[in-house]
DNA sequence: TTTATTTACGTAAACGTTTTCATTTGCATG
DNA sequence: CATGCAAATGAAAACGTTTACGTAAATAAA
């Protein structure tokens, strides 16, 4: 039925040359006679040659192939970061291999398991908001799969990782409120494992210290961005007998359900109190109550990055044989954006 | 500095044994002795050894991956549909090879044309809005790459696809809207090469000819998907001489940006006008203004379903020499969701 | 003419696994 | 004792490609 695809053999048996001459031809070793290559050329554009990326992959020991781990593609954060890995991968001819956590350690697990089997050439990962070890992932070094994290990345120094420093833009999203006459200051934050989470309440700690304020840690709640743990941490704030007047959230997801929460109580968002939130996403834009005050991440750049650095790592792995790999840990900028007048 | 992964060969040597009994052993062969079995098993344990899975798929002409080609991840329908193909492919043991085409031909040749070289075992794909020639994807039947259309399918009978029927709901839709007083109902459809564009069409008319109406082209209006294009659909549908008083969005975000535009005109959406749209997203909970009707096209369902059938088509390959291959066209009913009262 | 040197191509091994087709051994059957 | 049969294992081919090495012919240098 379907004629099976065409080989290097089938090229050489029919143009009665040797299969390394078909090789060397079709990838214009220079030490291939003109003639020859043309000849060959020509043939294999007939049949419709295509080289069997299994057995190149095979012989090579590489696939071109990087696998991406996300918690949820659903967040327009994570699909931008992709976005961004995604082209820049292409540039390099390298495809991706997809896969989420949906923020479970157990999913991300089986996911990075099967990204082992299929024997990527690197990885890059966003953590799950659960995990804190790192067996699974350090398992692939066995393969000799190298793993870039980002924007969720791990504590440890001992690893690749490209992430958005939120520390600064948190400290002057602080400046900015209490400039503006917000002195009470809410923050919902996200899991306290989450290294995110930690640098977010170190920027809003100096934020406030930097203008000789002290943390009240009646304000600062946390959620586990769940909608109902974001609820409950809104009615908590709300209930207090000095209730804040901004209320910053982690993320604009724990953002839109804490504004739909509050408007729902009868709170005019960003009028009663101001709304602050990180990561900036366009769909801000149509949504009911948009933050007066957002950080922007550049999930694209982010991810555009992290595979770049991927990259690097996978070609002087190959140049070199020494062991000069220092750890890569790059934190881009974030940026504070305020209110236009 | 990385000692190489041990090979069935090394367990061989060190046992003494032949490559081929390993083999076999390791993968339970019946007509191996239990003790051999057992040693061969306890070694490859101890040197924790793991298949090398490129050297497999070469054998095997079998990947276990699956190409999914999308317009465009950021979308949360597609987000929400390849969360679907991903789920229903680890169940499979199958990877996810991603792709976006970004509406773009030119991109979503070249996305083919990468998944073809990677010779994925078969592939998923929602046309681009710009696809109308499939000589790209027919490309892919030299390797005997099966492909499953989804969602946005060709209108072909030839070719395996997925979609949701929209027709039954669009009568259903127009009949509600009738049914609660709006008789003057614009539709904002989207460009016309789309099959999908089509499909709405056809039940916009039959709805107001099931009540005996019959179409008034001056409501009917076209968008390219952008914010550019929508807005313009609306600004010309407003200025008409008798405005409508319902308007119809080809999907939610063509919705947001259309009562964004009729928001800022000074319209009250859903007083003034009834909007309507098609997907239900769950952003719409967030959204400023959300469609008083929706039609649900249940896109992890589909997702799911459209991986099952590929599924399906592989096995039988696999299976069956003749070409019993009927070729799969599944219509997903969808359903219209009403205010609740 | 002889000896280098270059050019153009062929040979064969290698990658790690699966699988077909033997082969060996032990044991029961005739 | 020969024969057949089953169980356990081995040898080797095969998958499609790349590549180190070898070699023949042609050309240049001596």
């Amino acid at each position: 039925m379907q004629e099976k695809a065409p080989t290097i053999k089938e090229i050489a048996k029919r143009l009665k040359v040797s299969v390394s001459t078909v090789s060397r031809a079709l990838s214009n070793h220079p030490r291939i006679g003109l003639g020859t290559r043309q000849a060959v050329q020509k043939l294999a554009r007939e049949l419709g040659y295509e080289p069997n990326a299994k057995a190149i992959f095979f012989k090579q020991k590489k696939t071109f192939i990087i696998g991406v781990i996300l918690p949820s593609i659903r967040e327009e954060f994570f699909s931008q970061a992709i976005s961004g890995i995604e082209s820049a991968a292409m540039e390099h001819h390298y495809t991706i291999l997809f896969g989420q956590s949906y923020d479970n350690l157990e999913k991300e697990k089986a996911v990075v398991k099967a990204m082992g089997v299929q024997r990527v050439d690197g990885l890059i990962i966003s953590l799950s908001k659960e995990t804190q070890q790192y067996e699974h992932l350090e398992a692939l070094k066995k393969h000799g799969i190298p793993v870039v994290y980002f924007d969720r990345v791990p504590a440890s120094e001992d690893v690749h990782k490209v992430s958005c420093n939120l520390y600064n833009s948190t400290v002057e999203m602080i400046g900015w409120l209490l400039k503006n006459g917000y002195r009470r200051i809410a923050f919902i934050n996200g899991p306290d494992k989450m290294l995110s989470s930690k640098e977010r309440l170190q920027g809003y700690i100096q934020g406030l210290a930097a203008h000789k304020l002290k943390v009240n840690m009646q304000l600062v709640e946390t959620t586990d961005l769940s909608k109902a743990s974001t609820y409950a941490a809104v009615e908590k704030l709300l209930g207090l007998k000095q209730p804040p007047n901004a209320i910053i959230s982690f993320n604009d997801y724990v953002h839109m359900d804490a504004t739909q929460c509050a408007h729902k109580l009868g709170i005019h968002v960003n009028e009663d109190i101001a709304f602050a939130s990180y990561a900036n996403l366009p769909i801000n834009s149509y949504t009911a109550f948009p933050p007066m005050l957002s950080i922007e991440q550049y999930p694209y750049r982010q991810g555009e990055r992290a595979l770049q650095v991927l990259i690097g790592i996978l070609n002087q792995k190959s140049g070199q044989t020494e062991e000069t790999t220092a750890f890569v840990n790059e934190e881009l900028p974030s940026k504070l954006l305020t209110p236009s007048l």
